[in-house]
This record gives structure tokens, sequence and C-alpha cells, in this order.
DNA sequence: GAACGAATCACTGTTTCGGGTGATGCATAC
DNA sequence: GTATGCATCACCCGAAACAGTGATTCGTTC
């Protein structure tokens, strides 16, 4: 018998998963939650097996969420969800110990193949998402390249749509320097032109 | 009696909808469809007082089907659902003659509530929702900013970092064109250069 | 069948970007 | 006291982006 805890901040995902899972004789719903300080209180004269556990809510969101209850309860898997495949912060969620993750538009049978997955201590992902994670790899070992003042500057005025001479005036450099902190931006970043390089910067929230 | 129906690509919301107006003794659920095609093809034979139509979907989205199913069936009432609160759409969805727009994070109180607003002719928006409408009101006046489908393409192409050139080989178009279809892009969205562009369309979840 | 928008293609400029390469001054760190 | 990183500036050059203008085809709408 799996114990499962959930918690969304979306009413309709929390009723469908247990609408979902009501049927399954091995598998108990203990509870939910429709934040994370909720979510944190539960577990303090309570426990789960797996917890089902959405990656953006209000205030404290799934990265941060996951990583405090794995550093306070070890022992429970946390199964990410979410409505899109993002791959960004799938990563940051399994890198805080997330057994896996699943999409909100997945079929019944792969909520359950998912829950008994990590219950046995084992990695899942939907099919979908592992494809998405392949093209983050590239941050999986080193962190993302830390920027220099200048550079976070310079940065945020290219994705103000500012050009490099209206920078260079704006700020009371040569353009050249501009030009430079521009090229260092895109080396750090591995990406090979502005339309990448503002992608990434808003995506990682950069700017 | 209101007779409801929904069409959502996420099994777990139409699960949880269900799961909310099940014990509802004046909603009647006559059934739901994944996608836009099996929506239009249970409304050949059957129909409903209120549907509750997902924005964003595989193949034809929720703006498009909320404009066929208002053309072919004026008296149906439309309710918008979505995760997000994209103010783009929900404007778009709106001129297509839905009666309102919910999130997936409203209440059970308030998807009732909307439900009958709607279906007696009322026009209802979560809380949240007309906010963030409010924001988008700089297009309501000029044109409204909807892409086309070769623009959407062209655009996530610029955003993964193709070039024009490359962008062309990778879809069978004159360089030419697809150089139009970015100006056509700069132009609707009202920005001057790439940067803006991408920051733009990343912020907006366009791709 | 006129009007319209979407999609296609074309040419000419000018500006900006991006790659490469290299330099200097100035901190702080070890 | 030298190694390292940041910030600054400089030049060349080809590629790409951006601006402007205009055209044809096709399907839909009215």
């Amino acid at each position: 018998m799996i114990s499962v805890f959930i918690v969304d901040d979306h009413p309709v995902v929390i009723e469908g998963i247990h609408s979902l899972l009501q049927n399954e004789k091995d598998i108990a719903w203990v509870g939910q939650a429709m934040n994370a300080q909720s979510c944190l209180g539960f577990f303090v004269n309570n426990t789960a097996d797996v917890v089902l556990m959405d990656i953006s809510m209000p205030g404290m969101d799934g990265v941060e969420l996951c990583a405090v209850m794995k550093e306070k309860y070890p022992g429970i898997f946390i199964l990410g969800l979410s409505a899109f495949n993002q791959g960004l912060y799938i990563k940051k969620m399994m890198e805080n110990g997330a057994s896996g993750y699943i999409l909100k538009n997945s079929s019944k049978e792969e909520v359950i193949k998912a829950i008994h997955a990590v219950s046995d201590g084992n990695i899942f992902f939907s099919g979908e998402v592992g494809q998405v994670l392949a093209a983050y790899q590239k941050y999986s070992a080193t962190e993302l390249p830390l920027l220099t003042p200048r550079e976070k500057e310079v940065l945020e005025l290219i994705a103000e749509g500012y050009t490099n001479p209206q920078i260079a005036e704006k700020i009371f450099l040569s353009p050249f320097t501009v030009d430079s902190h521009r090229k260092n931006l895109l080396a750090k970043l591995q990406v090979k032109n502005t339309a990448s390089l503002i992608r990434l910067a808003v995506e990682q929230k950069l700017i």
C-alpha cells in the first residue's frame, strides 16, 4: 500500500488526481495541500510514501519545497507535476532530490505507473519530459555561469531593445566595450545570437 | 438544469471539473473531449448549454475552436479555461464570442458561479483575469497582434537561434519570405529588434 | 467579382551583430 | 609579486538584421 499526498494550487488538479486514484487498491490518499506551508504543516504530524508536487505555486514553489522536504524527510519520494514541459525547473527539482516528473496531460495509467516506480526508489519521467531534459544537459554539470555586474547591466539593456551604440551612450562607455560585454555574454551562456541570449535570459529569470 | 460539456487535453483537469460538478443538482455533465475535432464531432448530434474550453490544445486551439463553435451554434455559451493568465488569448477568445474566462486554480465555488453566470447570458471573469486584461489594453484599441501560423512557426525558430537563411532552408521557403514574416512580427508586436521580440514572446508565452 | 488577408518572393540600401585578435589598467587573491 | 579576473578600448570583416517598397497567388468573405 502506497500512501500518496498531493500539493498543488489548482483544485481541479487535486480533484482530478484524487479521482484517478480512488479506485486503486494499493494506493492510499492521505492528504492534500494547496501551498508549501500547508504541505509542511501536514508532515509535522503525518507522513506519506510519495508526494505529488506541482512545480509552480504561489509563495514557495515546487523547486524550493522539494529541497526543504527532502532535507527534512529524505525517505519521502517526490514526484514533480506540471502542466508544461519546463526543462529547467524539472532539472532543478531533480537536483533537489525529486524522483521523477510527470505532465498533467499524462494518462491515468502513466500517473499510476509513475507512483509505483518512485515508491520503489526508481526514477520516472514522462516520455516527453525525458527529451526536453536532454536539451538542458549542457547546464547540468556546471551551474549557470555567473555574470559580472557589467554584463548583467548590458544584458538588461539589450533585452530592452537597445543597440550597442545606444547602450554605450546610456552608460558612458565605448561601443567597443559594450560589444565586448555582449560577446562575453554569448560565450558564457553558450548561445550563438541575440535571440537565443534573450530567450535564455528570460527563461532563467536573469533579467 | 444546465448541461455542461468540457474540452481540455489534460485528463486530470477533465476529471477534476467532473468531480467538482458531480454533486451539483442543477448542473448536468453531458460529455467531454480532449481536442477540437472530437468536440465538434460531439455537437453534430448533441448539444450543451455551456462549454468549458481550454485555451491551449494540440491542433486547433481554444481561440479557433471558440470561433467555429459560436459560428455554428451561437446559442451555446463558452467559458474559457486556462492554467495561466494569458491576456492576449483571453482577449481574442472573447472577441470570438466566449462568455468568460476562469483560471484552473479557481475554487469549486468560482467554477460553479461562472457556469451559472454564463448560462444566464452574463459575462464572467476570474478576479485575476480582469486585472491582467487591463494590462493588454494597449493592444485592444489598435490591431490585435494575433499571429498567423506561419508567423508563429518563424518566431519559434528565431527563438531557437536560427538565422533567416537557416529558417528558410528548414521550412523550405525563400530567405526573403522568412524575412517578410520576421518584419511582420516586429511590426505586429510593435518591437524594434530581435531582442525585444524574443523577450516579449517568452514573457507572453507566445512560444 | 471585388475586397481582403495570408503567404509567397524580390531588390536595395544601411545598420548592427558576431568572430577573431589583441591591448591596457586595476584590483584582489594566493 | 605574480596570477587571475574584471573592465576598458580598438580594429577588421563577413554575415545577419532591419527599413522600405513592391509584387503575385490563393482562398475566403461579402
